[in-house]
DNA sequence: TCGGTTGATTTAACACCGCC
DNA sequence: GGCGGTGTTAAATCAACCGA
């Protein structure tokens, strides 16, 4: 069976989260209904009606344009789209300079951006057929998309999408920084003589993000499965992007934007999803009740903040985690001793410390050490820091089968010999 | 003054992963 | 199936501190 009649028996798909999605499209279709279509048009455009599709020319060339726009009480997964700008207005008062944080910048200025591509390669064989993007404008959100009719057309493609994003400022995309962005940049280059400069975008990844909090508790971080993990999302006969160049390059031989129909509709929701995985990444970094964080997800987020050197916002993260009884709860104690250390906040510390170190793992001998470390330098009681690195000892000795062990192991040999002297 | 210890920072190498 | 960003880890370097 061609693509193309594989498709026509997809009919009817492409419906997202049930019935409000539905309804949705079902508005979405009856506006577009009342948009004038151009009767001086050439016949051949007629066929991208349905599909909302309409021309936008440059000399010789045309790109397809579409536009569909969905009100803020839109309901996708379980977030509305309206908490986009209820989560931008939180990160402006945030105390905080965290990778996500949008301070400063305007909901309406960020751009939910993917692209549809020939392959995976880079370089010049690669093309992009499909530039898609949503954005927050006139309270609702725009989904704008410019597609490449035919190759001799990208000048038009990249012409018109450039001059729509002029007044714009930062992407927001799922892996972008290593693959769109990269095609974007290459493409460009290439017409460049006959469009706008690419503009200077300050840039989310999205899936870096994604990995931080989940990489432990999901099979992998792939869009589609952060959607149904994480965002609630189920797609329903979604065409998968790996399918998009070979339905990309049966369009080219038939002409047929039906074929590619499905590639449009997963592009449109891809950056929509983009706006709800915005969303729930932000409310569990800024600790918003409204969501039900778990505590790996705020133990991962504390890790984030110490990383970007917020030590207090990573601190009151960790306190929370320690306070429940998680499998995670020790790494939380761990690194929470670790923080106040580095604060001279030396008694704090401690009782950070010998909660784990009583425990019989990985992480006692690391507390056991600074125990060590902290009775011996800090508050002088050699007696106290010879047990601990005894015990550290003992416990290391156990688990010593790796060379980096070993070493730890003889460190420790070097410390006891010393304290004994001490004492 | 010197040597030992610790902590902070930088650098490099490496492995992993998700995009179409 | 190529690419580039990122996290992790180890090693190197330097400064500060302290005790002998």
């Amino acid at each position: 069976m061609s693509l193309k009649n594989k498709l026509s028996r997809m009919k009817g798909h492409m419906q997202l989260d049930g019935r409000k999605a539905s309804e949705q499209e079902q508005k979405n279709y009856e506006d577009h209904s009342n948009e004038k279509s151009d009767a001086k048009l050439p016949a051949k455009f007629n066929q991208w009606i349905p599909l909302k599709g309409k021309p936008l020319f440059l000399e010789e060339q045309y790109t397809i344009f579409r536009e569909i726009h969905y009100p803020l009480d839109f309901q996708l997964g379980n977030t509305q789209l309206s908490e986009l700008k209820e989560v931008v207005r939180l990160w402006e008062g945030a105390d905080t300079d965290h990778p996500l944080s949008t301070k400063g910048i305007d909901a309406e200025q960020l751009i939910f951006f993917d692209t549809e591509t020939t392959g995976l390669g880079g370089g010049t064989g690669n093309t992009i057929f499909l530039l898609g993007y949503c954005h927050l404008e006139d309270d609702v959100v725009k989904v704008k998309q410019f597609f490449l009719p035919g190759p001799a057309d990208e000048a038009a493609m990249y012409f018109h999408f450039l001059q729509d994003v002029n007044d714009l400022s930062n992407l927001v995309t799922y892996n972008g920084k290593a693959f769109d962005w990269p095609q974007v940049k290459t493409r460009h280059t290439l017409v460049r003589d006959k469009v706008p400069l690419l503009p200077k975008f300050g840039h989310y990844d999205l899936l870096h993000a994604a990995r931080r909090l989940w990489k432990d508790t999901l099979p992998s971080c792939r869009l589609t499965i952060v959607e149904k993990e994480i965002l609630g999302i189920e797609r329903v006969d979604d065409t998968p992007g790996s399918l998009a160049p070979l339905l990309y390059f049966d369009f080219l031989k038939e002409k047929d934007p039906k074929i590619i129909e499905g590639v449009l509709k997963h592009n449109e929701y891809d950056v929509l999803s983009l706006i709800v995985l915005y969303v729930q990444l932000s409310k569990r970094i800024l600790n918003c009740e409204d969501v039900s964080s778990t505590m790996k997800e705020k133990y991962e987020i504390a890790r984030w903040y110490e990383k970007v050197k917020e030590p207090m916002k990573a601190a009151e993260m960790y306190e929370e985690v320690v306070k429940s009884n998680v499998s995670c709860r020790d790494e939380a104690l761990l690194a929470l001793g670790l923080l106040l250390k580095k604060q001279k906040q030396r008694d704090e510390a401690m009782d950070c410390f010998e909660g784990v170190a009583i425990k019989e793992n990985a992480l006692a001998i690391t507390a056991c050490i600074e125990l060590a470390k902290l009775f011996e330098h800090q508050f002088k009681d050699f007696d106290k820091a010879l047990y601990y690195s005894e015990r550290a000892y003992e416990q290391q000795k156990k688990a010593a089968r790796l060379l980096r062990e070993k070493k730890t192991l003889d460190d420790l040999k070097a410390r006891i010999e010393r304290l004994r002297k001490k004492r």
